[in-house]
DNA sequence: TCTTTGATTTGACTTAAGTCAATGCCCTCA
DNA sequence: TGAGGGCATTGACTTAAGTCAAATCAAAGA
């Protein structure tokens, strides 16, 4: 697959001109990262920007103790540490590949002077933008006005939606969930239990299925407790 | 004021090109509001973003029982709901004056048009997205990795850095200041008495001194316990 | 099949922080 | 001067969730 075929993999600039799409095909560069591969680390000088063809990766923090919070887990298609191209030099997190992937890697300086060039790309980053934020002040609510099961329940309801069925499977561990959701796998282990002995839920290896959407959207709102 | 003098009070703009900032002029609505003013609700469809020229606004949601997490608190050359602009149509959350404020509108269609034919001024925002993008990133730690003791060392760290001196006085009351840092009244109480105990800070009134720097900084660090 | 290794679950305990209620402290205004 | 109101503090209690340690389970090889 040529660069330019693999450009169009990314839904945020697949809509962009061909010309344009052409340019970006020549300042970036691909290459493959193995699963546990770590892309960039925390406060490294930060040289571009990366777009996920293909596999999974986490950005994540850890704690002085070790305890890590994941930030975003990153799918094909999706682009990130994109803000360290218009802010400071530096990565705020770091980035490690969760399965075999293929990554592009857009260099800072060429892509800024190609933007000068092509508004229109600038415009469909500003909107990429803003749904980041969106999300993060969405997670921000999710962390500070929430319980776990509450955040269980948020993050449940949001899957239901992105998967457009009420049975699917997690495509993460449950340490990895248990760092999404801010919290330890120990509790979210207990707060599972709670919502397969209520009958909320049905949980067998990592397939779910929802039982009860009515209670899940209560406990998700902080209108009910477990 | 003229319109054109209120625009070149906000940071990001006022570096734009004068032919720019007199397009912008031409588009923006100036108006004052009172202290506790609402300036919108959550849910409102998004009719253009704002820029603080004189006071003080704040962003905020509402738990179902009432309980107020402030996301954001906005002084004068500040943007904020942008964020509207360029994804969905609501605004996120809530925004309430907390003094007597001067705010320009951006009406949101007519902005669109300017946008596409100034890039410049789509690179400067794109700036502020990432740095806006950074400070959630970095709330989102705050909120999710940190315990009170540790949010309020950060916190009062992050005042040290923008006062440039050791001695400052809140510009917000306390209970504005929990809300801010993710808790309650009684506990923000606690904790401030366990700092001056300890000696890490004075504070008479809303006036305070930060006495033992690094020790707030280890607690910020979460490698040492108050 | 039998280990081995890592993930998951469970139990006992500790602790940070929230709730509720009472009290204290200014500050303003009549 | 003193009464009222809002903010702030304190105490007693409750609770959600974290820690630590042990027990289970399960998949992957030898």
């Amino acid at each position: 697959m040529t660069d330019l075929d693999q450009l169009k993999q990314i839904p945020l600039l697949n809509q962009l001109p061909e010309e344009d799409l052409k340019n970006l095909a020549r300042i970036v560069v691909s290459r493959e990262y193995l699963a546990g591969e770590d892309i960039f680390y925390e406060n490294d000088s930060a040289k571009g920007f990366f777009a996920l063809v293909k596999g999974r990766i986490k950005i994540y923090k850890l704690s002085f103790m070790g305890k890590e919070q994941i930030l975003h887990i990153f799918g094909p298609g999706e682009i990130f540490a994109e803000v360290a191209v218009f802010s400071d030099q530096k990565y705020p997190a770091n980035a490690q590949a969760l399965q075999k992937s293929t990554i592009l890697f857009f260099p800072r300086q060429r892509f800024r002077e190609l933007l000068t060039q092509t508004p229109d790309l600038g415009l469909h980053l500003l909107g990429l933008f803003a749904l980041r934020l969106r999300e993060l002040v969405a997670k921000i609510e999710e962390l500070s006005l929430k319980e776990v099961p509450a955040r269980l329940a948020a993050h449940l309801l949001l899957l239901l939606e992105t998967e457009g069925k009420t049975t699917f499977s997690l495509n993460i561990n449950k340490n990895q969930l248990a760092g999404l959701l801010g919290t330890i796998p120990e509790t979210l282990s207990r707060v599972i239990k709670k919502f397969k002995d209520k009958g909320l839920i049905e949980m067998n290896g990592n397939v779910i299925t929802l039982k009860d959407q009515e209670t899940l959207k209560e406990i998700a709102q902080g209108l009910r407790r477990i």
